[in-house]
DNA sequence: ACGACGACTGGAACCGGTTCCAGCGTGTTT
DNA sequence: AAACACGCTGGAACCGGTTCCAGTCGTCGT
């Protein structure tokens, strides 16, 4: 491995000097940067990250824990902090948690000896801890938010609106919440969201429930909502959206004529399905991109590297697809097939 | 920030004590050892990772490079790694190529400096840059194989003899395989299994050509299967099963009764779809946690750090599901739906 | 009781860079 | 022509650990 040294000797000026020609800096003449430049190449040099680290403080380097990578929503947020890493001169290490509360803590913690910044995605943490742990001033949340800690999230409850005014105009006024576990940050925010859009009328939303946020989940809400009567199921996420269709096919209903579903996230298989699911498609890239730069700028960052506001909440948007349609009329209610097919 | 020499000053110990008595080696009373131990727990010592890296040379990272995060393949080895990385002491630094070649080059390359070992996963690259960049002995493949390099593999042809076996078993006399890109290490390893399996008469697997590998590739590869009379396809994989189950749907062909199709990988979304795919299952996970062991064990690993073989081939199986079915008689033989609905 | 041996301890060198500071040479000012 | 300022240069300290090596002390054997 080639030393800093060897490349100083080989050029002939001293360890200074080859150190500020390399790191450009000022204080070298253009005709000896140049000379040590050519010979750091030629001779292959590769500068030691740890040395540059113990010496400057700064890693260049980002964490990044998340409950799962193998989930498309999180994977989707970890390409956007590495793309955006990378822009900025810095690496990402990541941590997968396995959704289990107890090693978010301890990787956090693990983590911040080795990061110039860390960003937390989707936290299970409860909010004393999150606090505790965030007093650092290094760590960024994203998917939710808590007092004093800066945080990327998404307009969730202009989402939700979004998705009950689209079922609303298409005349459906039997709207049901398939939701998801009463732990979660993001399911109190759409719950909240839904309240206030209650117009304390016959337009009230049908609380199915909570959920697991799986598969396995919409199947079980289905036939609750198709028992409930009603016309359309707003979920709590595509995967559980995706669970209702599959269920609705089962029993023979439907999906997208007698009965509307919309999802949340646009997770990539919700066009793969039939029908295509509607959703409200939130920008995760994006985020984990936002969630890098509120870390602050990278060795790379221009000289544009604008502060950011603490919090950043990010626009979402409502994607329509076969899914959803006009309520049924009255006289053609959806009900089960009697011949009840188990997949 | 505590350093090593406050914990050292408070225990009121040298500096050479105190080192060794955190990172238990010999040579240290057990009462100093407990004393210094104590302290530094009080204190809220965390050793800084740089310093460490800088005497001892090691790093306890491995780098994992990869052509795209949001993909669930990747995503699955890449939570196989990242959790037989933890499990013996090492962090995992990500880098996503975006499909493109030149930056997998660049990517290794700057990555080998910050890590002890390198998880390369499906290169785009050509064999020679390959074997050039492995020449440090620090890089395992996945998912692809080169002289000289080690690596994690799938037994493929194995997989491919399954998938032809039940088609045939089912009465399929015309499959045909919609291959993927002609540059893929992959694709060659399925025609050769095929070509293998060819048993010179009328079972001669009719090839589609080659398609790019997503849902789209999948589609176009379609209506070529039903133009060319076949009653099974072979996908590449998932995703492009996922297109021809998408396009027969929409052209009335019910898939799974007039025509089957297999695709290989098992990605989640395999099971979402009705009909739910039948599919060669490949142990991503398993691929990165081996991978991972290849590189040497790490901090934490215990004396049964096994040396293990250079190349590593796993076991796939075929999963079973309702996208095959038996071959239509004759007389019932596929066609085209006459009205052609576009989804 | 004396010498040898072994376990423990601490001073100091070292890893590979960055940066402070003093010194030097040249060009400019008065 | 002397003094001064400024840009460039290199020696050396430093970052926070690990580890070599020499030294000290206590203990055991004879």
């Amino acid at each position: 491995m080639v030393t800093l040294r060897e490349v100083a000797r080989a050029a002939g000026v001293s360890l200074a000097t080859a150190s500020r020609a390399l790191s450009d800096a000022p204080h070298v003449s253009a005709g000896n940067r140049e000379h040590v430049v050519r010979t750091a190449r030629e001779l292959g040099y590769r500068p030691h990250h740890a040395a540059r680290t113990l010496t400057t403080g700064s890693t260049a380097t980002v964490g990044l824990v998340l409950p799962d990578l193998a989930n498309p929503f999180f994977a989707t947020v970890a390409k956007g902090v590495q793309g955006r890493a990378r822009e900025t001169g810095r690496e990402v290490i990541v941590a997968d948690t396995d959704e289990d509360a107890a090693q978010e803590h301890e990787q956090v913690a693990r983590l911040l000896g080795r990061v110039d910044g860390l960003v937390l995605c989707s936290p299970r943490m409860p909010a004393d801890a999150l606090a505790a742990l965030t007093a650092t001033g290094r760590v960024v949340l994203v998917n939710r938010e808590a007092p004093g800690v800066p945080s990327v999230s998404f307009d969730v409850p202009d989402g939700v609106r979004q998705a009950v005014d689209h079922l609303r105009a298409l005349g459906h006024e039997a709207v049901a919440y398939a939701g998801g576990p009463r732990s979660s940050w993001s399911d109190a925010e759409r719950r909240t969201a839904l309240d206030a859009l209650d117009d304390g009328g016959a337009r009230r939303t049908i609380d199915l429930g909570a959920f697991r946020p799986t598969h396995g989940g919409g199947v079980q809400a289905a036939d609750l909502a198709l028992a409930a009567g009603a016309t359309a199921v707003l979920c709590f996420n595509d995967l559980v959206a995706l669970g209702v269709l599959a269920r609705l096919h089962a029993r023979g209903v439907r999906a997208g004529r007698d009965v509307s579903v919309v999802g949340f996230d646009d997770v990539p298989a919700a066009t793969l399905v039939t029908p295509a699911l509607t959703t409200v498609a939130l920008p995760l890239a994006r985020a984990g991109r936002d969630a890098v730069d509120l870390l602050g700028p990278g060795p790379d960052a221009g000289s544009d590297a604008g502060l950011a506001a603490a919090h950043r909440r990010l626009p979402v948007e409502l994607v329509v697809r076969a899914s959803t349609a006009p309520a049924p009329s009255r006289s053609t209610a959806p009900a089960a097939d009697p011949e009840v097919v188990i997949r």
